[in-house]
DNA sequence: CCCCTAGTTTACGTTAACGTAAAGGTAATG
DNA sequence: CATTACCTTTACGTTAACGTAAACTAGGGG
């Protein structure tokens, strides 16, 4: 154990998540360079706290769901703005519903290609009990 | 009327489908030039079919969901492979699935991502009655 | 005949999201 | 004490997906 002071916080290295994340450490710091995380130091290393590695989650769902990472940053914005005045609450309601009609969007996306797919397959196997 | 010998087939333009599909000339052209499609010629004019335009919007769709144009054409040649062997059947059903798992995926980023936006609204919407 | 609109090719420019290489610091380990 | 395993910064390179500009053609209108 490295410090018995600490009261028994879970921190990460930057290797740790990339494996977890099946990235790379470049790509996290890449992230931090865009500013969509700013880890803790300890001295020159970086630690990674467990918010930082939820972030980092978020960031990979988004890329799977082809966010950029501008897109994703705003995400991660929104969520971080506890500091909320009546007038960033309401731009921040209008964006939680764009990201939602987005989603929404892609969700109907979805369910067309699968259902295509499932054409396509009905059209293959019947075809290869033919000729 | 252009032409009383034409079948009354439908076809488009390339300025027709850029309007239509909110994108450019430009973008359509490239995705010829990347062998997504193959638009008939009149004289130097392309002359895009019904089919072409499903093509196109099979596309579009795929960009909504981050398919690259690679991945969209790896699709598209799926739709087109009429001409197949057993050999080909076993891997196209392979290709099928592999779609539809990362669909599904997708998906399940996708509901994960409506729950967490729903929750966020509902905190700040409480806050906004509070203070 | 001139102009306008819509098409064409060719080619260089741009942005995002890292990859890759170089050069170095640090801590444990044989 | 030298090696190994991770970490660091800096910086140039790369790919995808077009944007943008230049220069040209073809057809219809006034």
């Amino acid at each position: 154990m490295s410090d018995m002071t600490n009261t028994a916080i879970t921190t990460f290295t930057i290797g740790e998540l990339a494996q977890e994340f099946d990235t790379t450490t470049r790509a996290i710091r890449f992230y931090e360079d865009q500013g969509l995380i700013s880890p803790a130091r300890e001295g020159q290393k970086r630690i990674y706290s467990p918010a930082d590695r939820i972030t980092i989650k978020l960031i990979m769902r988004g890329k799977r769901l082809g966010f950029s990472l501008a897109e994703s940053k705003e995400l991660i914005d929104l969520y971080n703005a506890e500091d909320g005045n009546r007038m960033q609450h309401v731009r921040v309601l209008e964006q939680v519903n764009a990201s939602r009609e987005r989603l929404l969007q892609q969700k109907a996306d979805i369910e067309i290609m699968l259902l295509e797919l499932e054409e396509h397959e009905n059209r293959i196997q019947a075809d290869m009990k033919k000729p």
